[in-house]
DNA sequence: TAGATTGTTAATCGATTAACAATC
DNA sequence: TAGATTGTTAATCGATTAACAATC
């Protein structure tokens, strides 16, 4: 317990500056300083180095960061140095989106099977991937050592499609449904919900002046209701 | 400029409450207490007492919230009072996937129009919504007073679709392209970036005592390296 | 009145930014 | 050496939690 687990935000960050890493490197770019990496991601130079820090030393003071070294550590750090194996439990239009979407963009996962409960979409094709029937997940699950699962079925059936792929020994969650997860300690989710997303940008959206102007005065119109009250 | 605004972690959380009441309201519950709303979410009681007085008092001492009242005012706090019109670019699978999840799943918009670059996928049919040329997408934010889009389209010409809808009037983006979008001052962009949640998330299934322990051995080494050069 | 729960202020915690010595 | 940029410590800022008076 020595020193303190790496904070979330910190571990958000990282893919972000391997991704702007694999760009340079396509372009050829050798060296890269924290203020380059600033400009590309949007985050401080300042919080890039000492995100950086965390983990090691890995630039040279006056010239900054070897791209391909920093990469490779990057992909140390967080995991991907080999390929991670992956299930999508969901085949729903989200769940093969994702799937889709993963094989064609993320080098660094392998997608290992889809399943579902409906008889319907059990059989069908996404990509080269054949979706198996749910009952098959402890087995694909025991056999390959499947630690990351993404979760694109219902509300109301992922809890109990968590508890099982949980107890065959999936350690890491992201999870497209609409509820929060109880998990047994150890086990990391991570929430992505689109509509939740897509709310909280609407609140943007309609004048946030108007608005908070409009509350303001209705505050302000209980505060002096209230000093009436106590005169 | 006497208030601050509100910070984006609070806006982030109103639509979570918000599918908590709607559940709530759908099994006849009437009245809900901070701490009920907390194991729902997961957000602690304080956090969500404190996230409503924001916007003002919408509780009774003693009490607690009535689920139906507490709704309707988050919905007019977020701008889900009336339906929000939004459009979708790019009609890759991803892009489907959004629309179609979103015209099932989330009431509170509309989705107007998707638009996509490529004569294979224009004119298709989402849902009962066609797929329309790029070229159109002005006239349509201008007609329909468009102020939000998602971006389903590659890092590549991402920004350039950008400049075009910003330019017509559009303000709040949910950007599923993996690139750092630049827009100017009042435009609100939300990143929403798959590959990197799934990779975030990897950090988290490879057991991270055994990756943290092994770079404290190696920071120490480095640590006492520095040192005996110091001697 | 007693018990419960809100709304709000104060205390704590954590994350970001500023600053700068180290060093290429 | 002069200029640049890292790695790291200190200062600031913001968000969460604790505490409690207000009040149903």
């Amino acid at each position: 317990m020595s020193s303190r687990a790496i904070s979330k935000t910190v571990v958000k960050r990282l893919p972000v500056y391997l991704r702007i890493l694999d760009n340079l490197i396509l372009r050829d770019v050798e060296i890269v300083s924290s203020r380059e990496l600033s400009l590309e991601s949007g985050f401080s130079a300042e919080q890039i180095r000492k995100d950086l820090a965390y983990f090691g030393a890995f630039g040279t003071r006056g010239t900054g960061y070897n791209a391909v070294f920093l990469r490779d550590k990057l992909l140390e750090i967080i995991g991907l140095d080999k390929k991670t194996r992956v299930i999508v439990i969901g085949a729903g239009h989200l769940g093969k989106a994702l799937t889709r979407h993963n094989m064609q963009k993320n080098p660094y996962v392998d997608i290992i099977a889809v399943f579902d409960r409906d008889r319907a979409v059990i059989g069908q094709e996404i990509g080269k991937i054949r979706v198996l029937p749910f009952e098959q997940v402890s087995a694909v699950i025991r056999e390959q050592k499947i630690k990351v699962a993404l979760i694109a079925v219902t509300a109301s059936s992922a809890q109990m499609v968590v508890d099982e792929i949980v107890r065959h020994g999936v350690t890491a969650i992201l999870n497209f449904a609409p509820v929060k997860l109880d998990v047994p300690e150890g086990v990391h989710v991570q929430d992505s919900d689109l509509t939740i997303d897509l709310q909280s940008l609407i609140y943007y959206s309609t004048a946030e002046e108007e608005r908070l102007s409009r509350l303001q005065k209705r505050s302000a119109e209980s505060r002096s209701q209230k000093m009436l009250e106590l005169e």
